[in-house]
DNA sequence: TTCACGATTCTA
DNA sequence: AGAATCGTGAAG
């Protein structure tokens, strides 16, 4: 890898700061920025992140709504590391945290937009953490400096980005909170906002090489 | 120790 | 609409 681009990829890394807020003002602005995993042979895998929700221990659907425990903790940590949890027994979810210490906040990435792959390979939180190869191994991970796994800023100026705000699904608890946010522009959202047509695939817009940096 | 239940996905 | 599948937390 080459010393300036490695410099780039620092250059574009979100920090603490940007975590630091709460997860409804984060959730929306993570649209269209993108997750980066470097995997052991050198290789990138990353993808455009397209749809999130957010979460807050002010509301029950919230997992720290309740309880502070073992497994909720990385929810109540520090802003910018992953909270990683499975669900239904078979699959897992990536969460970022955000805010603050002590206060249960964070956002779910539930569709990825990922360069020269199927539509589909990431739409969902089960199958975006299975692309990824992410796991409960995972928890914890800090995000905010290049390791294995960090967020890089919204790249997105070669379309005009409209993001629609809706209501989190697969949830029974709070469900009339608008917290769920999802880039009109993809193919790869895991569930559309009633009356919002999937946009036609010839124009549909799709990352590339290019999106990277 | 037991039991009910998911921030899901795939199939019929 | 229903199944698959298992870690967790609450209850007994």
């Amino acid at each position: 890898m080459q010393k300036n681009k490695l410099k780039l990829i620092e250059s574009n890394i979100l920090p603490i700061s940007f975590f630091s807020r709460p997860a409804e003002q984060v959730a929306p602005d993570l649209i269209g920025c993108k997750l980066v995993r470097k995997l052991s042979n050198g290789d990138f895998l990353w993808g455009v992140i397209v749809e999130t929700e957010a979460y807050s221990q002010s509301e029950e659907a919230c997992h720290g709504y309740f309880h502070r425990t073992s497994r909720n903790e990385t929810l109540f940590g520090e802003p910018g590391h992953l909270y990683v949890y499975l669900t239904y027994g078979i699959y897992h979810c990536i969460n970022v945290v955000t805010d603050r210490s002590n206060w249960a906040n964070g956002v779910l990435l539930r569709a990825l937009a990922m360069p020269g792959e199927h539509e589909r390979i990431a739409s969902g939180p089960g199958l975006l953490a299975k692309r990824f190869e992410l796991n409960l191994c995972h928890d914890n991970c800090q995000l905010t400096q290049e390791n294995d796994l960090w967020l890089a800023s919204n790249s997105l100026t070669s379309i005009n980005t409209t993001v629609v705000r809706t209501t989190r699904i697969g949830i029974t608890k709070a469900k009339e909170l608008p917290w769920r946010w999802y880039l009109k522009e993809s193919r790869s959202i895991s569930k559309r906002k009633r009356g919002d047509r999937c946009p036609p695939k010839p124009q549909a817009w799709h990352p590339t090489s290019s999106d990277y940096l």
